[in-house]
DNA sequence: CCCTAGCTTCAGTGAGTACTGAAGCCACGA
DNA sequence: TCGTGGCTTCAGTACTCACTGAAGCTAGGG
């Protein structure tokens, strides 16, 4: 199949290689789930069946499964079931990927409800608070900062269409 | 010493662990160098030795020099040695926390170089470039909007003194 | 009501890693 | 040059977790 052929000047094997790697280290996927989002991406056709991606990516039906249901999770890839006993396909939600990635940066800002938590912990404890305090405040502008984005990104995405 | 004891209605031990849980999720830091961060961000005094801190965290010299040596590394604490043979102090830098946060973020954004690498690679095969094509506009907004916040933090930081 | 394709579950395996504690390594002071 | 305090290194241990492959489950077709 040409989804394993070379293309461009570059391996796509390489290529999906790449990307499950950023993600594990990013977001601390399995490296089969990377594998598989990379894969949904450039494959042809767009969908494909989960015998289909064992063999194009060398794992076994129960890593498959598993992994798929993580990304089904996360709300990267969707499942479409067929009449009969005829297998499902998934394929990627590209629409939704700005969704899932921004709720992620979203609760980075979290740790704001920690900070504050630590500075009312420390209240009328003078100076001791100090430290603390820099750290919420910083978190607490990135927590609006973060939430501003999602506004922004539709806005930006909306006027493209 | 005060600060294992209550304060202001609140264990300071369990904050330390929900901060060091957060950080293990969010950043995949050891639990230790999660429970050295948040102790140095309330204890009193500031600075601390290498052996108040295994003591205060119940960890061994070897967990506490290594861990030590991880935060040292993201530049979210400091070392202050001292002459002669005595224990150099940690410190947090509070300061440089948006630095590190922010630089963190930035890495998020870049996924962009590997979904413009995979429409170059995928360039000529029409619309099977559509999905990554998608990702890829994401990204690169993204990546724009991240850098713009450091000049934000940056303007309302100074805005405060 | 069985057969069978596809999917999920799960025990077992291997790889990776956080942590300990002791031994080794500096570097200063005497 | 030796003694000593502090720090780092490292072998060993315990634990976590991704992954496999086989067994079990489910549901449509004959």
């Amino acid at each position: 199949m040409s989804d394993t052929s070379r293309v461009g000047g570059r391996q796509p094997s390489d290529w999906i290689e790449s990307f499950a790697a950023r993600f594990e280290a990013q977001e601390g996927m399995p490296l089969i789930a990377g594998r598989i989002l990379a894969f949904l991406l450039i494959c042809d056709p767009v969908e494909r069946t989960a015998a289909e991606l064992g063999a194009a990516l060398s794992a076994s039906s129960g890593s498959i499964s598993t992994n798929v249901r993580l990304l089904l999770a996360r709300g990267l890839i969707s499942k479409t079931t067929r009449r009969g006993r005829e297998a499902a396909v998934y394929q990627v939600r590209e629409d939704a990927w700005a969704n899932v990635m921004l709720r992620r940066l979203e609760s980075v800002a979290e740790v704001s409800e920690l900070t504050t938590g630590g500075l009312r912990m420390l209240s009328g404890q003078g100076d001791r608070a100090d430290r603390i305090r820099e750290v919420d405040q910083f978190y607490s502008w990135l927590s609006g900062e973060l939430s501003q984005l999602r506004g922004r990104w539709e806005a930006h995405s909306s006027r493209r269409r």
